[in-house]
DNA sequence: TGATAAAAAGACGTTGACCTCTTTTATGAG
DNA sequence: CTCATAAAAGAGGTCAACGTCTTTTTATCA
């Protein structure tokens, strides 16, 4: 129920360009990583991850740096788990029992399902957007 | 969602000797990680831990083993959970922020909080003894 | 009392998430 | 074209969860 940092720093860092590409065409990993408090290295890789995936968009070299496209702020937070955490946390037994399913269930089976429909259903529907829509977007920076 | 194999090895072995208990007065660290398919050496440090906490009973020597104590079957889900995996997760802000809080939310914060609080509400309510109640017993030998 | 059996204890090994550092590649300015 | 800059790439390090192995302690019984 806490997800890994890779998920963290990948949303926060996704917010942080949409929110500053509103004044400013390029952000560069150096700003991202002074702002958020995030390991400049480890999110460099994030962030490469991230353009690879068409999530945002990258320019080498001087005057260089990260960007939004046409459909980052629709993103929804179940892709960005997909690429950090993987969704087999959703699937899998939660005992990691590998026979367990509906039909032969663990005793657990029943008792976390609902809530996990749940939580799959609210990061299927919720975007980077609505993220953003937040009242207070100071929150990514409140490491 | 998916727990630690601790939490996992734990509850399936607490089961597996309330069951066998039944019939059967000791039930031995070798017994249970070959029908259980746990490795037997890190099954023993978690049998001692549970020992050393109450929830069951064991005895050195020759015809030693584990038993259930008369708490064991109201021992309830996230008391094993404190014991295995911590309850930090539960309290944590999910995207690992610190400032994060109820007053001052993340916006992931209202998004998980309900969910989170159902899932504390059914391991606090649900005991060893309720999943031993199951139809099918058999699961925790279903690896 | 000595042999034996089983848990307790603790040293050690493995792996993946997390993080750091250095080198390579691409790009815009002069 | 050359230089400076910033992302890409990749080698390597750290630590905790997970797992293995050996030794010690405790209990039983002949």
């Amino acid at each position: 129920m806490v997800f890994s940092k890779s998920f963290g720093y990948a949303l926060r860092s996704i917010l942080y360009v949409v929110m500053i590409n509103e004044n400013q065409s390029r952000v560069q990993i150096q700003e991202v990583a002074d702002n958020l408090q995030i390991p400049k290295h480890f999110l460099g890789k994030i962030m490469k991850m991230l353009a690879k995936e068409k999530i945002i968009d990258s320019v080498k070299g001087p005057f260089g740096g990260f960007s939004v496209n046409d459909g980052t702020t629709s993103i929804p937070l179940i892709r960005l788990m997909e690429l950090t955490d993987g969704l087999e946390q959703f699937q899998e037994c939660s005992l990691r029992l590998r026979k367990c399913n509906a039909d032969k269930p663990c005793p657990m089976h029943h008792r976390i399902a609902q809530n996990r429909n749940e939580l799959i259903a609210m990061f299927s529907s919720t975007t980077v957007g609505d993220l953003i829509k937040s009242d207070d977007k100071d929150f990514i920076y409140s490491i």
